[in-house]
DNA sequence: AACCTCGGTTACACAAGGGGAACCGCCATG
DNA sequence: CATGGCGGTTCCCCTTGTGTAACCGAGGTT
């Protein structure tokens, strides 16, 4: 039973997909994509996201090359996230994903209830 | 600090993605999209995928409605799975996304890179 | 003096993700 | 007779993910 025959992409892609591909990177590029420039506190309200996570979430987004962090020492501080511009190409992809989940959430949900009928059925 | 704050395609998004955005179920829609039809163990092999996660992924995306499951009762069994409309349709923003994972692999580890020596620096 | 704001970090706890191995029935192959 | 393949299911266990709550420092507000 040999590895070597699964598709090379797979991995690849997987790789990335282990990246960018969670929940809220996903939802922090698409508020950055539609606001522009985002202080920390008004991502946090605008996506109900808890604060560590939050913070989590942008430190490998930054580290990742996808969001620009600019750090003001004013009292009190002010933190501004805007996306780069691999960020800004990342958003055609997530937000024709986006588009794509909104247009079928209720289609899912109706699958759901007819299999669901038909199990107990 | 109210919630209402929050976008609210935000909620439905993440309703979506948290079903059909796992990085098994993306990968098990690229593969069917690729090859068409495949019998299970194909895709085991394909992927690399445990079998159990492969079976609750299949499972899940039958009840989304992404998937056909087509059992031939023979010796030995013979089951094939391929997409549905609605799968074939998620296979647009989905593969979108997987050749813009593809084209920025190598960028986003050049920015890693950048970020840990800066860091340690 | 007590408390709030901003942007985090840290400790703790619990849920979910996911791999490995064993087992199933049935038949073909060695 | 033993082994292997097909398509799963079930159990065990470890690793991640994620929320909650507390804390930070400096200054402004009440």
């Amino acid at each position: 039973m040999l590895d070597d025959e699964r598709c090379p992409d797979c991995k690849r892609i997987n790789e990335v997909l282990s990246r960018v591909g969670d929940r809220w990177s996903v939802l922090v590029v698409i508020s950055l994509a539609e606001y522009g420039t985002m202080r920390f506190n008004e991502l946090k309200r605008n996506l109900g996201i808890s604060q560590r996570m939050l913070s989590l979430t942008l430190k490998e987004l930054e580290r990742d090359g996808l969001v620009n962090r600019t750090y003001h020492p004013t009292i009190p501080p002010k933190v501004e996230y805007n996306l780069t511009e691999m960020g800004l190409s990342f958003r055609e992809p997530v937000s024709a994903l986006g588009f794509w989940a909104l247009e079928n959430l209720s289609r899912i949900d109706a699958a759901r209830e007819t299999y669901d009928e038909a199990v107990v059925k």
